[in-house]
DNA sequence: GCGGTTTATTAAACTAGTTTAATGAGATTG
DNA sequence: CAATCTCATTAAACTAGTTTAATAAACCGC
């Protein structure tokens, strides 16, 4: 759990022993590749954090896959609104790849940061981080046009391509598979030239 | 300043003198319509609750505005890159009509949550709920269309149509004004038939 | 209240996507 | 290794948006 560990750390200092110990309350989860760790209808009552693979947070509406997010290594994740309201989840969370996922219980969080003003800190500054990541998805929207959030995403996050079929990143771009396939197909074009 | 007071104990216990300090380091700041509180190269060191009014958080990119979120009452905002990362605004946090703003220095929060963990815990909660909150805009990309969009907006944000322009709710929903004077037309038809 | 500016609508030509369906190419499994 | 299944591409007809430009309506400041 050395990457957890690193990961808590760097953002603020906590001593080792309330540490180990807050490390101590996460349980390990082995992911195949297209198993599910959410479903719809489930309560959410675990934080994560993805160790490795990649892990897609996805709902079907009227039959249609709809991908809000990928999350990939060494990032905290849950579906955050079932998690806080304690209603039961609406979404996917399913792994892409074979993955490794570590969970800690709402209860002993909560518990925990009760005790430990550090973890406290640190509660309010990785929530505060993964706010702010959000924000490079809504400028996801800011790009003019479905080639140019194409081809940032190639850019931002080109391991992504690897793991994850290109249907999924259509339906994350909002666009169809046929969709993509057209602008894929036009940006071959150009390069060639 | 009896809203920002209420809205702090809605998240948890906050003892008198701490809440009273905690408020004591708040600034009040009056904005008239159109008037911008941040502009792009401009360094963020505040973070903001609006206590009255409604504020919008956009870019201006090849001379485009494009709307990535309206902020309305009784919100906590600023613009988090920028205040976290302590780099240069790329982005305008600007009234669409009059309103009243709390502000806090980043040093000053920041200290306040060293000396008190029921504050830290304030700060993780509201940035929690923010967070929360983040993914309904998420969420609007997996409406269908464009005129699924419009509607949900209509029906979340009510209030938002008569205090903010409709070009900028073009913007924010990724459209231009022809387009979405256009999708209001066709509602109206489905309305009178 | 007048004159100017800002905002919303309309039209027409165009473009980028969708939908449906067929084909092809790569994996997976018995 | 053959049969099946999954995923990506292509084509063709269609649709929902864009762009540009003109017009109309609403809003402000003086």
């Amino acid at each position: 759990m050395q990457n957890l560990k690193d990961k808590i750390l760097s953002y603020n200092k906590v001593d080792d022993n309330v540490l180990d110990y807050w490390l101590s309350l996460y349980e390990r989860i082995e992911l195949k590749k297209g198993e599910a760790l959410i479903s719809p209808g489930q309560m959410v009552n675990r934080f994560y954090y993805l160790d490795s693979g990649c892990i897609y947070y996805y709902k079907v509406q009227d039959g249609e896959t709809k991908v809000l997010e990928f999350y990939t290594e060494g990032i905290f994740f849950t579906d955050l609104p079932a998690y806080v309201q304690g209603s039961p989840s609406r979404y996917y969370l399913r792994a892409t790849e074979n993955s490794r996922v570590f969970a800690i219980k709402k209860s002993d969080a909560e518990n925990s940061f009760d005790s430990s003003h550090q973890l406290e800190r640190f509660g309010r500054l990785s929530m505060q981080e993964a706010f702010m990541k959000s924000y490079s998805r809504v400028e996801r929207i800011s790009s003019r046009t479905n080639e140019e959030r194409y081809l940032r995403l190639l850019e931002k996050r080109p391991g992504l391509l690897q793991s994850v079929p290109q249907y999924l990143i259509a339906s994350y771009l909002g666009l169809t598979p046929v969709g993509l396939s057209k602008i894929r197909k036009r940006l071959m074009k150009v390069k060639q030239v």
